[in-house]
DNA sequence: CCCGGTACTTAGCGATACTATGTATTGGTA
DNA sequence: TACCAATACATAGTATCGCTAAGTACCGGG
């Protein structure tokens, strides 16, 4: 990952991850492979794990464990209302944000 | 400013500069006033001036002095070679993340 | 003579992603 | 049996970046 991406998904990548979330539970292995499928190849594994212990001190997600046949328990996260929340807001911020973008990239000056 | 938005500066700012000099040579006390007209009520004053100084470190602007009727000397910024590559590159990553968003907020699962 | 506007600088802080490493479990295979 | 890859999670240390806060410097008007 260049240094620009690892600098830009700073805020974002919470939000993909809440995103990623809504009305689809997933556990931290499974969402590194989801978002690796997504084009984000080189997300770290540690970061995601660190994330999801933040989003889940923040109170934003439900955390349920499961036995899995392949290795460790598997921890799973479902998104809370606070959690949607969040992301309601994060959508809010992303679209202040990409509109400014957008005028600038088109020499809104 | 949020905090979400705080975290989601990081990296952008600085293309949002360098965006800001394309053709268009500013000075830090300018670049402010424009951020803010712009929207981006809440910048602070020293984010800016930081964030110049790390652009003219990393070369990618050109900077000349140049006295002002009204306070201290003016530090004029303009985009260079390398900048306008820099800025290339960060159209290119802010597309990549764009892209993948908007396909995220349309619940592309 | 001070105060507001102009203009720039910098030390310290908080948040976040990355690096690197480690632990634990299961199944396949040499 | 011994080993290894895949699965699954955890965390200490580092770098970067924007923000806070405070300061310096120059000018004109009330």
């Amino acid at each position: 990952m260049g240094k620009q991406m690892t600098e830009m998904l700073k805020g974002t990548l919470e939000g993909i991850v809440l995103a990623l979330l809504t009305g689809n539970p997933a556990y931290g292995y499974e969402i590194t492979t989801l978002l690796r499928a997504k084009g984000f190849s080189d997300i770290a594994e540690g970061t995601v794990y660190a994330l999801l212990v933040r989003i889940e001190q923040k109170g934003l997600v439900n955390v349920e464990k499961r036995p899995s046949e392949k290795g460790p328990p598997r921890k799973v996260y479902s998104l809370n209302e606070q959690g949607n929340k969040e992301l309601d807001e994060f959508w809010n911020t992303w679209s202040f944000l990409s509109e400014r973008l957008e005028q600038l990239r088109k020499g809104g000056k």
